[in-house]
RNA sequence: GCGCCCGUAGCUCAGUUGGAUAGAGCACCGGCCUUCUAAGCCGGUGGUCGCAGGUUCGACUCCUGCCGGGCGCGCCA
């Protein structure tokens, strides 16, 4: 509809007598938005108002002209000038019930559009270090990303879902040892742990697994592992220097094979459990993408080659730098240590170019407000090679923090103190979570209510927007109860007869869906859907309330059924988007 | 110090990319169940949109400067 009212002004703007307007005036944005107050029509336009300054007329003179040259159409009752002269439309109501048939013809397709043009977007999100279970954060992230790629998927974007391995870094290298020294302790070697291993519960239950499968063939004596190294933090020492120390030691003890073994049953065992975590979720991958493979495809080093023809890299102190600042970013990054070693960055540079190298024309990453910085760097990087720097979009989401009866959830990762997304979940219900966590714009800190997101009241969106669902539920089970049948045609056929204040208001959210999901998809904003299905459960209960669905009069009882189906129909897609359930009974 | 994000009702937040009288939910006050689920509905109280300028027909929205909060600023990952 806000298509056809755009061509309608096009039109009457062209015919305009000439020397009206001049002639090079932008067209491509007529201000044809929907109106807030019904009072105002259906949608309203403010193109009078942009124009009257080129047009050198009072806006409601030129609204009036415009008004005048407007061509009839069958969908639109009246057109008004209104206030500063905003053009109102008004919709012929009886047109406006067809929403209903729309919805009952698509079905789930419903909202779905073409608007993405099958562009291809490689969404990473999550992309959390493999070193131990997920938490509360993580957990935005999961559900962030996962109903932002199921938006563009339902704006005709070509999505593919992808989740980067960090399995190359020095954290797996500590992961490794800290799961031998459990590993160790387990067969009854003592000692202190070191002060930077991971401490959590699930090194041992890895541990136990290693102890399992490799018996006590990587046992070592205790006193040949640390005779000689430097003091840990406790002693005055550095933490850093003595993890690095230790796991050079663990090394040559287990040798380089030995030492893997330990590390690839540790990042196997910790994988498996974020993607049981993360399906249970409802938040599913096309592929886990290694970071380790990057290096062992020599990706990184035909990058490191390109950008060192280009002239993009130098050297200074030993190290590699890249002249990031040459692409907008304040300082020069290393991307070869002076060890030799080559950086994260490095690796990012190459992950991105291989998303290019794989034909996507977007690359979408979502991931947590502290990786600012991020963007600027790794879109120099993509600059620095030839590609786009648009083709790299960056979201930020921004912290959690969980409430308990109005105090804050004590975490902190270094305590140990760290709720987990299974916690949370078993606590809350998958639903609950996954509402919650998209509930607001992902720039915006989360208070994650936990007795909020438990309560089965009327205080708790979910089960507000669920509830409208199984209410239409329900009302399918009376009506057969009664003896009665839902007779389709007849109900469709009679949609003119829907005409309350409720019914127009119900009519119009509905309507409105397939443009919330557009731009949903366009904002990267799945709160916006949220809003909506809170509108419109609203726009049902108040509905529903105020009048009998299962009356005599059969069609005026199959046109309320198909409107309430409609709803039902709408609240499904839309919450199927967030990953939540639509229940049948509550 | 520099960079990014945020500041809207008592609390948690929306605000359709500059539009009409700034909106929800919770909390609070008052009503509605012999009738399809009261996990619901109806009505009411509540605002200097952090502050000060600027841009224009029009600013919560854009620009500048302050104030306040969060995060980030390694040859870490």
């Amino acid at each position: 509809m806000k298509q056809a009212i755009e061509q309608l002004l096009r039109d009457a703007l062209a015919r305009l007598p000439a020397g009206q307007l001049p002639a090079d005036i932008p067209l491509d944005n007529l201000g044809v938005e929907r109106t807030r107050d019904a009072g105002n029509g259906d949608f309203a336009s403010n193109v009078a108002m942009r124009l009257a300054k080129q047009a050198r007329k009072p806006p409601r003179e030129l609204a009036l002209a415009i008004v005048q040259a407007l061509p009839a159409h069958p969908g639109i009752e009246r057109v008004e000038i209104a206030g500063a002269g905003f053009i109102n439309f008004f919709l012929v109501r009886a047109a406006q019930a067809e929403v209903v048939r729309r919805i009952h013809d698509a079905g789930d397709a419903y909202g779905l559009n073409a608007s993405g043009n099958g562009l291809k977007v490689l969404v990473e999100f999550l992309s959390s270090n493999p070193t131990g279970p997920l938490h509360v954060g993580h957990g935005r992230l999961g559900a962030f990303g996962a109903s932002v790629a199921n938006l563009l998927a339902a704006n005709g974007y070509a999505v593919h879902r992808e989740y980067y391995i960090n399995d190359a870094g020095r954290q797996v290298d500590i992961l490794a040892a800290s799961v031998w020294l459990r590993y160790l302790e387990a067969l009854g070697e003592k000692f202190r742990f070191p002060a930077n291993g991971y401490k959590g519960d699930y090194i041992r239950e890895i541990a136990a697994n290693l102890l399992q499968e490799a018996g006590e063939s990587l046992l070592r004596p205790e006193g040949e592992l640390f005779g000689n190294l430097p003091p840990d933090e406790p002693e005055g020492g550095d933490k850093e220097a003595f993890i690095d120390a230790l796991i050079a030691r663990a090394r040559e003890l287990l040798g380089v094979d030995g030492f893997a073994e330990v590390s690839q049953l540790g990042l196997k065992s910790i994988l498996a459990d974020m993607e049981n975590d993360l399906t249970e979720f409802g938040v599913t991958y096309d592929r886990w993408f290694s970071e380790a493979s990057l290096a062992g495809s020599g990706a990184i080093d035909r990058v490191l080659a390109r950008l060192r023809k280009q002239d993009h890299v130098y050297e200074k102190d030993g190290a590699l730098w890249f002249r990031a600042t040459a692409f907008g970013d304040e300082k020069d990054r290393v991307v070869v240590r002076d060890n030799g070693v080559k950086t994260y960055f490095a690796s990012d540079i190459a992950y991105h170019l291989d998303k290019r190298e794989r034909g996507f024309d977007l690359l979408l990453d979502i991931m947590g407000s502290d990786h600012h910085g991020y963007t600027t760097r790794v879109r120099a990087g993509l600059e620095a090679l030839g590609e786009p720097g648009e083709s790299l979009e960056v979201l930020l989401v921004q912290f959690v923090a969980l409430y308990r009866k109005g105090e804050k959830v004590p975490m902190s990762t270094r305590a140990g103190e760290f709720i987990t997304l299974r916690q949370l979940r078993s606590e809350v219900g998958n639903d609950a979570c996954r509402f919650f966590y998209v509930m607001r714009s992902h720039d915006q800190h989360l208070d994650f209510d936990l007795e909020l997101a438990k309560s089965r009241s009327n205080e708790n969106p979910v089960y507000y927007i669920q509830y409208a669902h199984a209410r239409v539920a329900s009302v399918q089970r009376q009506l057969a109860a009664r003896g009665y049948a839902y007779d389709a045609t007849e109900g469709l056929a009679g949609l003119a007869t829907l005409v309350s204040p409720q019914e127009s208001a119900l009519l119009t959210l509905l309507g409105k869906y397939p443009e919330v999901i557009q731009q949903a998809g366009a904002q990267r904003a799945p709160h916006t859907l949220v809003q909506f299905l809170r509108e419109l459960a609203q726009a049902f209960h108040t509905w529903y309330n105020a009048e009998q669905f299962i009356v005599e009069d059969a069609q005026l009882r199959n046109a309320r059924i198909a409107l309430a189906l409609a709803t039902q129909q709408v609240v499904k897609n839309g919450l199927a988007l967030l990953g939540v359930s639509a229940p049948e009974t509550m």
